[in-house]
DNA sequence: TTAACATATATTGTGTAACATAATATGATG
DNA sequence: CATCATATTATGTTACACAATATATGTTAA
């Protein structure tokens, strides 16, 4: 899938898995790669930079939590902001769509 | 909307535009600006570093038209590459339509 | 057992490309 | 002259990709 069109829509794709549970960034790695396939691939270096700016917006809340391992690992939970900012963006989605419908006919959604 | 949101997205909506004729740049803004209402705002500035993106790529070619003043204008064409390109764009539609589903529930893209 | 290696986890730096904004230029027109 | 139609260019912002690095832990092989 053509980069440039997941900008803006990514963080979305995130808090929609934080907002069953929430997970340590490596784990969100895993279960994005997991879930989209070969449609999505996501490295490190593109998804934590995303977790800071998600976070620094209050879009998630980071705390600590302790692996089986012993080790000290950052997890990060959905808030409320999180919550709206996904209703807010499926606004924004039905604009989208309804852009392309304006500018490609009917047929371009449906089906 | 968001600008983000668009990237990627943008070029297509252009597409669609010249798909019905050939216009000239000028006329593409006046064109997108009165269909997409509100919701899309696009300046000369954005617009034509975008047409010039598509002619290099090769998906539209320009032409000198004459206007009524009698002043030569640049005015460009779709081409078949400009054809295709809209086709495989409403596949990555689909492919991201999915993910949405994917990672935020089937709710997301029905109604 | 120790050394080598792999895995889990996180961080950081650098590059690319799209789009926004704004300033500028020119000819036509009222 | 002022405004409109039309096009160009420069500069900035930001997301995301990619790659390199760091460290702790767990596993395997010599």
């Amino acid at each position: 899938m053509d980069r440039e069109l997941l900008k803006g829509h990514l963080p979305v794709l995130i808090l929609g898995v934080l907002r069953e549970k929430p997970l340590h960034g490596y784990a969100i790695c895993r279960e994005i790669q997991s879930r989209g396939a070969s449609e999505l691939k996501l490295k490190e270096g593109t998804l934590y930079p995303l977790l800071y700016r998600l976070e620094r917006r209050g879009h998630i809340k980071s705390f600590w939590e302790t692996a089986p391992s012993g080790k000290q690992r950052k997890a990060y939970k959905i808030t409320k902001s999180g919550i709206k900012m996904i209703e807010s963006h499926k606004t924004e989605w039905k604009i989208l769509t309804s852009l392309f419908s304006t500018f490609l006919g009917e047929g371009w959604v449906k089906q």
